[in-house]
RNA sequence: GGUCGCAUGGUCUAGUUGGUUAGGACGCCUGCCUGUCACGCAGGAGAUCACGGGUUCGAGCCCCGUUGUGACCGCCA
């Protein structure tokens, strides 16, 4: 290689030094005798000069084009007064060519390669590897990259073995829908993706691993979302005699360390909070709150069980709550049309409607507000209201309004750039999950976080016989950055018996159990030590610290929000042959 | 599975009540230019208005369908 130096690091220091650079044109600008061109490569741009001087690099950079690679030598002089480009790091200096070579030339490109570019996001990811040219996306997987290393570093130093665990592996029930692998050795069965290597790394606590971590690829078949690729990257840590405290403690450690090498950040771990599951629900209506925002939802069902207005009477007499968020300044920042538009978003979350009501130095305004002329003081107190808020109303069953209200509160921050910025990293630990959720779907309790956490021990009487599942309460633990969550882990169940009466009460048969988790339920015969760990998504962790709103942005070749990947055209259809060797047939054969 | 939105030169977009030579900016090509960095000046090329059907004398525009795509709900142990 005959590169001296990357041109986005030619600084002062190497004035009147030849330095050779490769790279690619960012854009040419000619004045005929003198032309400019600014070299591009991954850690920035340098202003490169071509004049008569030397006529034969003259003559090739008159010929070179946005993109192209290109390949310079020259010297490094400091630009006179005045000339200087405050907007990029090399401003000070430039780089008289002397001999330059074009390695390739390069069509235009179907967008520009800068930030800010304005494509849309399938022509982005159709040419993802010029895409990735962009400033942006270099800072956004170098990012990714520290964080990686980070957690390496850290949990290398901190006696975690690094173990891989299989990608073909076997397809269990409960979950995430499973991407299967049809096997060609035995036609009809699959091997399955994993979804986590949950099972693996308990085994390998029984295998007296003691500290596991791996940086581990998912799957799972599910629709995605800006937060959410149907594969993503998890740092995967399971240990043996640890309870819950000491694990969030070591989460905490990496998570101060990591936040320092990769943001520059001081973090104080003191300082994360823990909030229980409920507390999180009743103050924010979510298990993932954004606590970058400081007002919170208010139970008001007390305050208007008694109320004129019917639709909050009867909401509490029906079973269900009256919540609210004050927004603060937003009487005057909404109008009853911007309000009319929240209504309507919120009706997706199952919410009838909105009511609203304006604190005014007289009282309340909005069209509710004859119905509270006189308690309009107790209303505006339960709701922590002040003059010139804007008090937001959900009514109802205690999901739906939870929802709604979480909605709103994180909608109304952002129009009113409410998002505390000097709070910027908002950690937070949820804890005391419910073991259980009931699934419409399923017509049966679920596991609300998996089949294998260990519920708290004065509720493991909630599993026996004739007793109400739901009830019990699992050592289980969420970790949030501003409103994400960023993973989670739980205690797992070690001993048998306790595992066998979780599944039964998620409804598997005694066959059922052992077909499916037999060679757990064995292992567990074996002296399976008390155990516990928890699985951070690094792709959310990375899209937040990178800035971006978007998981994609951090990963080098996404898939596009129907899963498919433009650029290869992933999936695809493959031979007839592939297929008979699988003994598989496609739905559309069977039609034939 | 559902809801809402979007689709116009390479890119981003304007396009009114249905009648336009489909307009602009950037990019691209040619020429000129020695201090630009959003270079400038002169000229030029470039459009299956996503696709199919319908209404109409006439459709980029209205209607129906299809495809692609974005966001959200469901889903995500």
């Amino acid at each position: 290689m005959k590169r001296t130096t990357y041109a986005g690091l030619v600084d002062e220091q190497y004035l009147d030094q030849t330095v050779t650079l490769t790279g690619w044109v960012q854009k040419r600008r000619d004045f005929g005798g003198l032309i400019f061109v600014d070299l591009r490569d991954r850690e920035g741009i340098v202003q490169l000069t071509f004049n008569e001087t030397n006529a034969a690099a003259l003559k090739v950079a008159e010929e070179m084009r946005s993109e192209y690679v290109i390949e310079v030598t020259g010297v490094v002089h400091l630009r006179s007064e005045g000339q200087e480009n405050n907007n990029i790091k090399t401003g000070k200096i430039e780089i008289e060519v002397t001999d330059a070579e074009i390695l390739a030339s390069a069509k235009t490109t179907p967008f520009y390669i800068e930030d800010n570019v304005n494509a849309n996001e399938e022509l982005k990811l159709q040419y993802r590897y010029l895409d990735l040219r962009r400033p942006e996306m270099q800072k956004n997987l170098r990012i990714r990259s520290k964080i990686m290393s980070s957690a390496m570093h850290f949990m290398t130093t901190h006696d975690f073995i690094n173990i891989e665990t299989p990608i073909l592996a076997k397809s269990t029930p409960e979950g995430a829908r499973d991407y299967l692998v049809p096997s060609r050795i035995f036609p009809g069965s699959f091997y399955a993706l994993p979804q986590s290597p949950q099972l693996f790394k308990q085994l390998l606590m029984g295998a007296g691993f003691d500290r596991y971590f791996q940086i581990a690829r998912a799957f799972r078949d599910e629709d995605l979302r800006g937060d959410r690729q149907p594969e993503f990257t998890q740092m995967d840590v399971e240990t043996s005699f640890m309870s819950a405290d000491e694990i969030r403690h070591l989460v905490n450690e990496w998570v101060k360390v990591m936040m320092k090498e990769v943001v520059d950040f001081d973090l104080d771990t003191q300082s994360i909070p823990t909030l229980t599951w409920q507390e999180s629900m009743d103050r924010f209506g979510t298990d993932k709150p954004d606590l970058r925002i400081a007002y919170e939802i208010q139970d008001l069902s007390a305050t208007v069980a008694q109320s004129e207005f019917g639709v909050f009477a009867n909401a509490v007499k029906d079973g269900g709550v009256v919540k609210a968020i004050s927004v603060p300044g937003g009487a005057d920042h909404y109008s009853r049309k911007d309000i009319d538009k929240m209504a309507q978003y919120i009706e997706r979350f199952g919410a009838k409607g909105l009511a609203w009501l304006k604190v005014t130095s007289e009282g309340v305004s909005g069209p509710i507000a004859k119905f509270f002329a006189e308690d309009a003081q107790q209303v505006i107190d339960a709701a922590g209201a002040q003059v010139g808020d804007l008090i937001l109303f959900g009514a109802g069953r205690f999901d739906v309004v939870s929802a709604t209200l979480d909605y709103l509160r994180r909608q109304t921050a952002k129009d009113l750039n409410l998002v505390d910025n000097t709070n910027p990293w908002a950690f937070a630990w949820i804890v005391d999950w419910p073991l259980f959720e009931y699934s419409e779907d399923f017509d049966r309790w679920i596991s609300a976080h998996h089949p294998f956490t260990m519920p708290n021990e004065e509720d493991l009487h909630y599993l026996d016989e004739g007793e109400d599942p739901h009830k019990a309460h699992a050592q289980s633990y969420d970790l949030v950055l501003n409103g994400f969550e960023l993973g989670s882990g739980s205690i797992r169940i070690h001993r048998m018996d306790i595992q066998e009466k979780m599944l039964k009460a998620l409804g598997f048969s005694k066959e059922k159990a052992h077909e499916a988790f037999g060679f757990l339920l064995e292992a567990m015969e074996y002296g399976f030590p008390p155990m516990g760990g928890i699985a951070l998504g690094l792709d959310r962790l990375a899209m937040l610290l990178a800035g971006q709103e978007n998981i994609r942005e951090v990963i080098a070749f996404p898939k596009n929000s129907r899963a498919t990947e433009p650029m290869t055209k992933a999936p695809s259809r493959v031979e007839q042959k592939q297929l008979l060797e699988l003994g598989l047939f496609t739905s559309e054969d069977m039609a034939d």
